[in-house]
DNA sequence: CTGAAAGCGCTAACAA
DNA sequence: TTGTTAGCGCTTTCAG
């Protein structure tokens, strides 16, 4: 059998309400019985019990943590993050995949309130806006890689537009002007794709490409839509991907059909993961903050939880791009005589 | 407050014990109370506490995962198909990254024991074989990704040194004889480099490199070690490389000394993540079977947890060789006249 | 400063 | 078939 406070008390002479309390070094307790305690609970190698302490109305130190997938590299890279401060600050993390699968994400919501988790972080990909505000009553929430406009939910967000911006200036800056961009339909690639039209306007320049959401942001897809661009009557001589997955794709779709990154076409990706470092060229991105994120955001949540803070608060962290390879100043334009 | 049993029990004019019967399925219930419970309960929109039923001494139905780095995309992958197959038997994973750092590893060891999880899954880069052994003994464990010979422990493994021993046979096939390795100390790589030398006394290849560990798996110390060997006396015309991160940072590396993958020098990884598919050219890689192994070490781990089996399995998966782009026919031999 | 006792929400004998 | 009751291991009044 385990060791129980009993075992302690018994051991030490005590009672349990004794142990209890140096334990958590609450009530007042006589240095010598506090000693002695200690020393017993040393000999024992005696571990409270969580799920007891948990039953008495404490914090279970479990936090859940819900992202579309695991597997892909941005998510966890931010999982790490997020984990990493988890820890410091003596939490666990339960990870759920959701798969953007809103049955999945009730089923993991459910069983994490069944669990009694302190609270319950939510990665971007999620869209059910309403069931986190009506979460946010009943236990501490926080969103993160998402922006959450007018809500009182604490919130880690990522100035999506502005990387759009960014990311479309630089190509601009290069003298590029057919700029294509590949997203998929989600909150945050609606905003990047906002900052891409309004730095093509704002340039006076009026790319027409066949835009269409992708399904899924994978390479596959990537390479997929950038080759159906590079075939089109009017082909790019840059584009903007919404991830360094999807930009992955790009480049090769873009070799695939003969043509130089960046020689012949510039690609400029999001995200600034591991896969970055990966392509050749490397790539050019607009970095997430990933350590920064789940820091602020762990930080966010145990505040609430700790503190019982009530005010919530939204940070927002702002892109910065990373020039790698990938991009390069337009080729002359073959002027026709 | 939530609503609990009480409440439940209450509003349909039963005792707490009918209540929990119905719930569990568990003695003789006449039907018309368990409709009459059942009903209240949904109307209630009850869910039983978790953390109550755990301390009464059934499951938590919450498993540990100790991986070195989540980061990783190889672990990534692995958790996510742990996870898949853990959701799917009604399991949260709580999963717990280590850094191949001992004093991580005994950390989080206890909060999970603390948490009363029904058991802990070790991935591969655990090297305190006997702090297993020892807790295999109050607790259901399983190891997965690394072998763990003579040990009455659960495993998934993967045969790494017959994943060496193809690796290299593959390269010799194509007509290499200098075949260089690289690869961190540890167990699985251990073996590869066994599999890598039996295969080349098989051929009577006795390449002579200096070959040392490396200190992390990732792409810098791919790209340096590979570097040091292209620039030795001797280079080789091959290089398997532990992992696909170390395989993309050799292929860099070869790149920058303005030889061409495939063409002068041939790569082979190991493990094909979704890096392989990210490289130029495609990498060759001894695959992993990643899903297969999350399903069957989780599948191990809840017969054990829920049917209370105690013989334990070892499960051996076999290496698959993906030949993709980045190894070809060794280059003819100038011969010197 | 210390301990007895009630209770957290649920399960499992054992009675009725 | 249903209910009573005694825990599970811990925290927390409230007396002493």
């Amino acid at each position: 059998m385990k060791t129980t406070i009993y075992d302690v008390a018994k051991a030490s002479g005590v009672s349990i309400a004794t142990v209890s309390k140096v334990i958590n070094n609450s009530g007042r307790i006589g240095e010598k019985t506090k000693k002695k305690v200690l020393e017993t609970i040393n000999e024992l190698n005696y571990h409270p019990n969580m799920i007891a302490t948990a039953l008495t109305g404490k914090s279970t130190f479990s936090i859940g943590l819900l992202i579309p997938d695991l597997a892909n590299p941005f998510f966890a890279e931010l999982a790490r993050s997020v984990e990493d401060r988890a820890h410091e600050l003596g939490y666990n993390l339960v990870i759920c995949s959701t798969d953007y699968n809103p049955a999945k994400e009730m089923k993991y919501i459910d069983l994490l309130k069944r669990k009694n988790v302190d609270g319950i972080i939510f990665a971007s990909g999620f869209e059910q806006l309403d069931k986190i505000e009506e979460l946010n009553e009943s236990l501490p929430i926080a969103v993160v890689a998402r922006d959450f406009p007018s809500s009182n939910v604490n919130t880690v967000s990522f100035d999506d537009y502005l990387g759009g911006f960014k990311a479309t200036s630089h190509l601009i800056e290069l003298g590029h002007e057919k700029i294509a961009l590949i997203g998929r339909d989600v909150w945050s690639n609606r905003e990047r794709k906002r900052g891409y039209e309004d730095a093509m306007h704002k340039n006076d320049l009026n790319y027409k490409f066949r835009f269409e959401y992708i399904e899924e942001s994978n390479v596959e897809w990537g390479k997929y839509m950038a080759g159906k661009y590079m075939t089109s009557e009017d082909p790019p001589t840059a584009i903007v991907a919404c991830n360094d997955l999807l930009a992955s794709g790009s480049i090769q779709a873009v070799k695939e059909y003969g043509l130089s990154v960046p020689d012949d076409v510039s690609v400029v990706g999001f995200d600034n993961t591991i896969i970055a470092t990966l392509t050749d060229p490397l790539l050019t991105t607009i970095a997430q903050p990933i350590k920064s994120m789940g820091k602020h955001v762990m930080d966010l949540m145990s505040n609430e939880i700790e503190n019982n803070v009530t005010d919530k608060s939204r940070i927002t962290l702002i892109p910065k791009l990373v020039t790698r390879g990938s991009t390069k100043q337009v080729k002359k334009r073959i002027v026709q005589s």
